[in-house]
Order: C-alpha cells, then sequence, then structure tokens
RNA sequence: GCCCGGAUGGUGGAAUGGUAGACACGAGGGACUUAAAAUCCCUUGGCCAUUACCGGCUGUGCGGGUUCGAGUCCCGCUCCGGGCACCA
C-alpha cells in the first residue's frame, strides 16, 4: 500500500477537530509546560512558508512534552488590531473589522493543514470586545498606579494622596515626571485641577506633553521603536518631532527591573544585548553649576566626573528651559535665532548631515572645583530628552565635545598622561589621570594626579557627595512609551473629560467598545477617525449616548478619541490565555498560579525592543498588582529565523521573445526577469507553464540546453513582486503536511535566517515513504511480534537518544537526518519486530504527526498517537563491545589492538606498552605516554 | 564609533579538543523500462597517482600561538550579518 498523504492528512484532521484532541483544561496531577508562539498579525498576503516555522518548532516541543507527561498549553490567537491591519483595510478599501475577519479566517485554513496541535477553544483575538476589555482594564490599572522606588513596585495612587495630605512631598521616592516640591499644606490648599496635574505626574499611564514622533502620512505618533532612520518602520514615511499631549506609559520607571530580569531568563545572548542596548543604563553624576554672577544653579548629567578639570565650556539642549534663563540681552537675537532654526530640522536631518552649529548664550558657570568661569552655550547636539539637556564639555576627552571646541575655537586641555589630542579626542576609559588640577590652579586641595581614570571617576563621585555639589545618578536611555494612536483601528481608551480632565469609565462599564464610524481614516491634521464616531456604544449605565460625548447631569463629557497602538493588545494576551473566556477577571488566580508564565516562547528577533520590552513591563505592573504571578513572562526564548525566497529568473533575448537557458545565456544580449517560482521545479522551467503564465509569454520560444531550459536564481526577500512566495498549501497538497514540517525543521538551525529552497523537499518526501515501507510489505501493513535483534535494538536506542537531545536542544535540523539514518539501517536489516516499530512511530510524532498517527491507529490503539509515552532509551544497547586501538606513526599504521569497552585509560595505556606488538614496532624507541578517548582511536607519543 | 554574532564542498548544513564534510539537495555514471515517471545501486572537497588493488599531497576566511592532536581554545587581522548611536 502506497503512502498517500492527501487521505491520511484528511481523515486525522477532521477526527482530531471531532474529539477536540488538543484540548487543554488544568489538572493538578500533572506538571504543566506552556508553550507559545508570537501570534500572527492576520495579513492580507496569507501565509507564507515562513510562517510556519516557529510554529512547527513549537508544535514539535508541545507534541514531545506532552509524550513525556506535561499538561501542555499551545494556544493561538490573533494580533489583530493596529496600524498594519488598518493600512490594509485602507488599501482595500474595506472596513477593517471586514477584512480582518477574512484575514483570519484565510489563516485559520492554512494553519489547520499543517497539524498544529493548537488548542483552538482558547483563540483570543484582540480586536474583541471580551478580549479588550482586559486591555482597558490594566489600563485603569496603570492609570491609578504610581511607582514607589522605595519599595520598587507598582503601588496605588490614593497610597501616594493620603501621604500628600500628611507630609506632602517630601522625602518621596517615585517615579515621575519632574520632581516636584510642595508640603502637606500646600497640597491641602491645591484645587482639585492642580491636585490631579500633581497625580499625573506620578501616574504609570499618565497624560504627558512630550516631544513626540509624528507621522503625517500615517496621521499618528509612533514609538520609538516604529521609528527607524527618521522614517516609520510601516510604510517608510517622514517621521517629524511635535510637541503634543499624548497617553504615555511610565515603563522608565521599571527600567532597572527590565535590565536585572534578563539576567533570569533563558533567551540569547543577542537579544539581551540588544534589550540592554535599548534600556541603556549609564552610571554618572549630577553635578550642580552656579552661573556666574547670580546665585542660580542648573544640573549636568556626566559619567566622566573625572574630567572636571578639563571643562572648558558647558552647552545646553536648545529645547532646554535653561536657555532663556542664561541667554543675555545682548546675545539674545543670535540666540533665539539659532532655536528657530533648529526647529525647522527635522530629526532626519538631523542625522543626515551632522554639521557643529551652536551659539554663545553670554553667561558664565562656575566651575565648582576651581571658580573658573566656563561659557555656556546651546547647541542641538545635546539632547533635551536625556540627563538634564545640559553637559560639562571635556573637549579632550569627549569627540563631540571636540569638533564643538575645534569648530568654536575653545580651549583643549588634555587630562591624561599620554593623549594626543592634536588631531582628535581621547575618549577611552582608561590612562592615568593628569591637569587635574593644572600646575597653579587651587581645587581647594583636591587633586586627581596620578590616579587611574577608574580611580579618579569614583574619587570625584564621593567628593561631590561629600560637598553637596552634586549626587550619584544612573540614567537610562529607556522612554516611556507613547500609548495613544490617533487612528481607529485600536482599543478604545476607557477616558473621558470632565472639565478637560480625564477621568476613567467607571469599570462596570467596560468593555467601552469601538463605535462604528463613517470614515476610518487618518487625518494628516491629526484629528483621530473617533471623532467620525456617532454612536458610542456605551448604554451599559443606562446613560444616554449622543455625538462623541456622553451626557451626564446634562452636561457634555467628551470621551478620549484617540486609540491604543498594536502593542496595547499583545502585551498580555498569553496570560489570556490562560483563562480566555473569563468574564469577571483577565485571568482567574486558580489559572495564573498553575500555568505561571510561558516556558517556551517562539519569535522572531525584530521584537527585541518593541513587544518584547512592552510586554515585560506590562507583565511586571501586572505582577505588582498579584495578578501575574511571574516576574518575568518568558522564561526561555528562541527567536527562529526569517526564510527568505529564492527568485527565479528566464534570460529573454532583448527585444524578441525568445529565452535562453542560463548556461548559454552568456552568448546572448539577455534581460533577466523574474519568473513565478511556482512553476520551476529544481531551477528547471516548466515551460508550458511559462507560456500560460502570462499572455504575453504565449508565443514565448526557448533556446534549450540538454532540452531543458535551466533557470538562474538569487536570494532576496520574499514577496510578491519577485514572484518568489511560496505558499505552504500547494506544498502541503503536493507532499503532505508531515513533509513540510519535516522539511521546514530540515531546511538548517532554527533561529538562523536562510533562503526558502523546494529542491531539498524530495528527500523528506522519499524519507516518509522509506518510513512507510518499514510497516509494510505489499499491500499489506505487516508489523510481527517477533523479538527484536541486537542491531535493531541499538539503532533504535541511538535515534531515541539522539533525537531527544536534539528536541531539548531545538536542534531539529540533526533530528531529521537521524530519522533518516535509523531508518535506512531498519530497512536493510529487515526489522519488522513490532517493538522497535512502534516506539518509531512515537518518535516520529512530533515531527509528522499525521504519518505517525496513522502507524499508531493500524499498530491497533485505539485512542490518539499523543495519549502514547515517550520512549526512554537504555545506554546498555549502545555499547560498543570492544575498543581498537590504532597505533600510527610516520604515516602507517603500525598495529591495532582490541580492548574491552570498558576497559579504564590506566589499563589500556599499561597493556598496549607491554605488548608484544608495540616492542616488535617500536623497536628501539621508547613510549612516552598513551592517550586515550573512549571509544576512539588513541594517539601513542614515541621518543 | 561602541556592543554582539558569524565565515566549513556546487548548495543547505553535520562534527563533547580526537578519522572534517554526517544527512539532504544538485551533479555524474549505472540498473530496470519501448520510453518517461517512479524506484534502486555506485561516484562526488581540491590536486596528484592509477594496470587493478593499495595510494599520496592538500584542505574548515587570513597570519601567529597553545596542544601528542585545533573547524573547535588563545592573540592579531579581513570580510559579512545584526543591535545601539550626537545618550555626555
Amino acid at each position: 500500500m502506497e503512502y498517500n498523504h492527501k487521505d491520511i492528512e484528511r481523515k486525522w484532521r477532521s477526527k482530531w477537530a471531532e474529539d477536540k484532541t488538543y484540548h487543554v483544561e488544568e489538572d493538578k496531577a500533572k506538571p504543566k509546560y506552556y508553550v507559545l508562539n508570537m501570534f500572527p498579525y492576520p495579513s492580507g498576503a496569507g501565509l507564507h512558508v515562513g510562517h510556519p516555522l516557529g510554529y512547527i518548532a513549537s508544535d514539535i516541543y508541545a507534541r514531545y512534552k506532552r509524550l513525556k507527561g506535561f499538561n501542555v498549553l499551545n494556544p493561538m490567537g490573533y494580533d489583530a488590531y493596529g496600524l498594519p491591519a488598518e493600512q490594509y483595510a485602507i488599501q482595500t478599501g474595506q472596513h477593517p473589522a471586514k477584512t480582518t475577519e477574512q484575514n483570519i479566517a484565510r489563516y485559520r485554513e492554512q494553519l489547520d493543514k499543517i497539524g498544529f496541535s493548537f488548542d483552538w477553544d482558547r483563540e483570543v483575538r484582540t480586536c474583541e470586545p471580551g478580549y479588550y476589555h482586559w486591555t482597558q482594564w490594566a489600563f485603569c490599572q496603570m492609570f491609578n498606579s504610581f511607582y514607589c522606588a522605595k519599595c520598587g513596585k507598582a503601588m496605588p495612587i490614593s497610597h501616594l494622596v493620603e501621604r500628600f495630605e500628611k507630609k506632602g512631598s517630601a522625602g518621596l521616592h517615585a517615579a515621575c515626571g519632574e520632581e516636584l516640591c510642595f508640603s502637606a499644606e500646600e497640597w491641602k490648599a491645591m484645587s482639585e485641577e492642580e491636585k490631579d496635574n500633581v497625580l499625573m505626574n506620578y501616574r504609570i499611564a499618565y497624560l504627558g506633553e512630550t516631544m513626540v514622533n509624528w507621522c503625517p502620512q500615517l496621521g499618528t505618533v509612533l514609538a520609538n521603536d516604529e521609528v527607524v532612520d527618521g522614517v516609520s518602520v510601516r510604510g517608510g514615511f517622514p517621521v517629524v518631532q511635535k510637541k503634543t499631549v499624548q497617553w504615555c506609559l511610565r515603563v522608565s520607571a521599571y527600567a532597572q527591573r527590565l535590565l536585572d530580569g534578563l539576567e533570569t531568563v533563558d533567551w540569547s545572548d543577542s537579544i539581551k544585548e540588544t534589550q540592554r542596548n535599548w534600556i541603556g543604563r549609564s552610571e554618572g553624576a549630577e553635578m550642580q553649576f552656579r552661573i556666574d554672577g547670580s546665585e542660580d544653579t542648573f544640573t549636568i548629567f556626566t559619567t566622566r566626573a573625572d574630567t572636571i578639570f578639563g571643562v572648558t565650556f558647558m552647552v545646553l539642549a536648545p529645547e532646554s528651559e535653561l536657555v532663556s534663563r542664561m541667554t543675555t540681552d545682548a546675545q539674545r537675537a543670535e540666540v533665539e535665532a539659532y532655536l528657530d532654526a533648529t526647529k525647522k530640522r527635522t530629526e532626519r536631518e538631523r542625522i543626515a548631515d551632522r554639521k557643529v552649529t551652536g551659539v554663545f548664550t553670554g553667561s558664565y558657570a562656575v566651575n565648582p572645583f576651581t571658580q573658573e568661569k566656563i561659557p555656556v552655550w546651546v547647541s542641538d547636539y545635546v539632547l533635551a530628552g536625556y540627563g538634564t539637556g545640559a553637559i560639562m564639555a571635556v573637549p579632550a576627552h569627549d569627540s563631540r565635545d571636540y569638533a564643538f571646541a575645534r569648530h568654536f575655537n575653545l580651549p583643549i586641555i588634555p587630562l591624561i598622561e599620554g593623549a594626543d589630542v592634536s588631531e582628535e579626542s581621547f575618549d577611552a576609559k582608561e590612562g592615568i589621570v593628569m591637569n587635574s588640577p593644572r600646575e597653579g590652579v587651587d581645587a581647594g586641595g583636591f587633586s586627581l594626579n596620578g590616579l587611574t581614570v577608574k580611580e579618579a571617576i569614583a574619587t570625584t563621585k564621593r567628593y561631590v557627595e561629600e560637598k553637596g555639589m552634586g549626587r550619584v545618578k544612573v540614567n537610562y536611555r529607556l522612554r516611556d512609551a507613547i500609548f495613544s494612536r490617533q487612528r481607529y483601528w485600536g482599543e478604545p481608551f476607557p477616558v473621558y473629560y470632565k472639565n478637560g480632565r480625564p477621568q476613567l469609565v467607571p469599570e462596570h462599564c467596560l468593555p467601552l467598545e469601538l463605535p462604528e464610524v463613517t470614515k476610518f481614516l487618518p487625518t494628516e491634521s491629526g484629528e483621530p477617525p473617533l471623532g467620525n464616531a456617532t454612536r458610542w456604544a456605551w448604554d451599559t449605565v443606562g446613560e444616554t449616548v449622543t455625538e462623541n460625548a456622553r451626557i451626564d447631569n446634562e452636561t457634555v463629557f467628551p470621551l478620549e478619541l484617540s486609540t491604543m497602538p498594536g502593542f496595547a493588545g499583545s502585551s498580555a494576551y498569553y496570560l489570556r490565555y490562560m483563562d480566555p473566556r473569563n468574564g469577571q477577571a483577565l485571568v482567574s488566580p486558580e489559572a495564573a498560579e498553575y500555568w505561571k508564565s510561558v516556558d517556551l516562547y517562539i519569535g522572531g528577533s525584530e521584537h527585541a525592543t518593541g513587544h518584547l520590552i512592552y510586554s515585560r513591563f506590562w507583565n511586571k505592573f501586572l505582577f505588582d498588582l498579584g495578578v501575574s504571578v511571574s516576574e518575568e513572562p518568558f522564561q526561555k526564548l528562541v527567536n527562529q529565523g526569517m526564510i527568505q525566497g529564492r527568485s527565479n529568473f528566464v534570460y529573454r533575448i532583448k527585444d524578441t521573445n525568445t529565452f535562453v537557458s542560463k548556461g548559454l545565456a552568456k552568448d546572448y544580449d539577455v534581460t533577466p526577469i523574474h519568473v513565478d517560482v511556482n512553476i520551476v521545479q529544481n531551477d528547471v522551467l516548466d515551460t508550458e507553464a511559462f507560456k500560460a503564465w502570462r499572455p504575453e509569454y504565449a508565443t514565448a520560444e526557448f533556446v534549450l540546453e540538454d532540452g531543458k531550459y535551466i533557470c538562474g536564481w538569487a536570494i532576496e526577500k520574499m514577496s510578491k513582486s519577485m514572484y518568489n512566495v511560496v505558499n505552504p498549501d500547494m506544498i502541503v497538497e503536493k507532499y503532505g503536511a508531515d513533509t513540510l514540517r519535516l522539511y521546514e525543521m530540515f531546511l538548517g538551525p532554527i533561529s538562523q535566517s536562510k533562503p526558502w529552497d523546494s529542491n531539498g523537499i524530495d528527500g523528506c518526501y522519499r524519507f516518509l515513504k522509506k518510513a512507510w515501507n518499514l510497516y509494510h510489505k505489499g499491500d499489506d501493513f505487516a508489523v510481527s511480534a517477533d523479538a527484536p535483534s541486537k542491531e535493531n535494538l541499538k539503532t533504535l536506542h541511538k535515534l531515541i537518544k539522539k533525537v531527544t537531545e536534539d528536541i531539548e536542544t531545538f536542534s531539529y535540523n540533526t533530528a531529521v537526518p537521524a530519522f533518516m539514518i535509523a531508518v535506512g539501517e531498519l530497512a536493510q536489516q529487515k526489522c519488522a519486530a513490532r517493538s522497535v516499530l512502534e516506539p518509531l512511530a512515537v518518535l516520529l510524532s512530533p515531527f509528522a504527526p499525521f504519518f505517525a498517527e496513522e502507524l499508531w491507529h493500524k499498530l491497533g490503539h485505539e485512542g490518539t498517537v499523543c495519549d502514547a509515552e515517550w520512549p526512554a532509551f537504555d545506554e546498555a544497547y549502545l555499547k560498543e563491545d570492544s575498543v581498537t586501538l590504532s597505533v600510527s606513526f610516520n604515516g602507517k599504521t603500525r598495529f591495532t589492538l582490541d580492548f574491552p569497552a570498558d576497559a579504564s585509560k590506566e589499563q589500556i595505556e599499561k597493556e598496549t606498552l607491554a605488548s608484544e606488538a608495540a616492542a616488535k614496532y617500536l623497536d628501539g624507541k621508547q613510549i612516552v605516554k598513551v592517550i586515550v578517548v573512549p571509544g576512539r582511536i588513541v594517539n601513542i607519543v614515541v621518543k
């Protein structure tokens, strides 16, 4: 009986669906294991062969863990909100809800064909009210919380109010926008509005006026990770800086915990490093400088406090409030002209063109160590958003300060012995300090001369703190996340405005549903599309709903019209999978306690600074609330590489309709043209299909080589325009899902990017056929009850060992060849023993589930192959009977000796030295040492 | 500029410091066949030798080093990929 993948897969697909084979419930009797894939954006193009790569890898692990006795949660859902879905809807002129629905249906159909063991009863969609209820709920919790730096966690905002009533802001350590200082009396005297403004400064979800990345074409603000090189990641549109009021999440409060948490998770070094860079911790000091001729001071941040004696000027960011305070009347016109010019430059221009620009404010600062006067400048190379927006410039030891000093002819004082600063600055943190202070300069007895840079930094910091000149400070590059988008297709904020002040929609009114609108297109001016809503579905409290607003006691309270960004819905979905239909809570304490956190998370590394940061932040916040039971959401992370497309070309002779095969193309003047890879097999063009592909090729003629038309090829991004998109459906149709699964894993290491190359797929298909034939004799299923031979057992146990190890280490690309070898060996051994073939089917089941299921059924089992047990291997079958020692020197094998397999190194050495062979062949030489590697060749050193 | 990875046949890729190139593809040759498909067998890093059997040399980006032994470890480069970047 032939291996017929179509019948087998159809049969088991419907059986699994009917029986809900992969449905999972909490089961305290079994250990849990949580496998998760990054859920897909259901885009309009459907799945290509790159998408299932991670799903297959995780499915193999899920099935393996199930066979190992674990209760495995392996859910799937859709990240349906956000820019991509909306852009697609706009492009196709349809409502996003409709296109999303269609795309999901298509994804589901494709996913089902591949034989994943997802529990579809737990499916979530971020755009459904039952789901985004909890996205909105989490936002409300963040609004009602502040970050207490003393206890290192989020606390209810009501604690803060109580505290202000008792002590004011004195002694408060909390994450905030700006340090505020007020007494209990002052607090009590504040109006409601003033109090709201103060609290907003501390809330974890807050309304803040910030510089944002504004993208006019997309009609929305974007988070930092959504902008690269001054253009939007999605669409590549220009992004400008704009100061607006936006909802923000105080992610920066969690910077240190986000950094520390990386030590506890099993992620790749590269992705941890990426996150560390993104968080950008830098340890330094904040120092106060007095303004000359005034008692006024300002603060700078530096990581090189040791270079205080080399400060020859100060620089303020153009956006800094200090600028107007420091500008003298004489310099005012010049400074204002500079600020205007700077404002006009976009982020992109600033990156593209790094000209040294700046202007003197007219003021001088006083060096707190030497009392020297230092000119204060303004320049756009200092950023307002980092540190204090002001720096002390040390041109000798900072390349940017150096360029500035050279351009404006400011003094450069070297502080490190042997450093040559005539051509460039010496930025390295090494060497021996000098000129600190220089001769003749009085620093009140303080000196760093002779110390190493490292010692000098520490010494200066200590001194600065002792003398009250400043304090040790840690800065982070990580900024708060901007959380509003002026778009339609996203979660509505559960917020309305009362007298212009934001209020949360009462919890019992959640979810606040996304209303229908007549126009959902974004606007360049930034008016949110939700402004078009004629009706908000907010009848739950029985209150009247009118245009854009809610009437309460006959007052109109407008609702927040922005929506949440794409990352909102994807930040806690792994928690929702634990308890997806719960209407009372995001997740029940019981479910959260059982499933805890994701044990294995698989997805692309492109989410390193987006989703994977936000999600960790969101989880830490929920952990502080006691909702999530684990500080880190994803224990082990595997990043699958991208699958690139392998494009094929035909070569058309110029100005003709004749196409010449690759090998002959060099003899003609040809134009390479992309050809659909689906009509090319092993680089051989199906010429008839080519004629039918496009009307203009109907009359095409070919110059063949060896009767074939050979196409050229190149590795490119998989995209429609290059005709190199390979759809998994076609592979499943032709070879079956099992072959697709095996082949995708065989292609190469999971984390590596690699081109899709359908050339090798036949090999995997052949392997399945060979494996099938092991179980059949002619048309009959033929598995015998005979005892297996020793050889059979050795093959089996070698395989069990290899496959188990490979699955545990995600080396699926080497597990597949192990199967091929084992099946080849068993075929040669003519093995038909059930006690070998049955475990073989189980071992195969994670990789080729349909195939294994069919065999399992034929072997007479009632349940599914998932109920089987992962076979254990026995080292005893793998042992060699003996070790062969072969001694070679001068390029010749001189003699061999056999030893029992369990012989010790010492024993082998001793017996070798004493052997007759040694005496004979090593005539006149003396054996110095015998090197023994268990089960391996041995080396003998002679003298 | 700083921080991570990586480099092995025609191709994808294997190799706890121990016979480099497993396995697969492709290619070449052969068997079966009227023919094709399918299937099976042999060869396949390079160079040399060859009358057959047996061989020889060389070889994991480049240059050094450690070691009885290095694709693997150490030092110095080259090239490629990724992250961060006027972050003080």
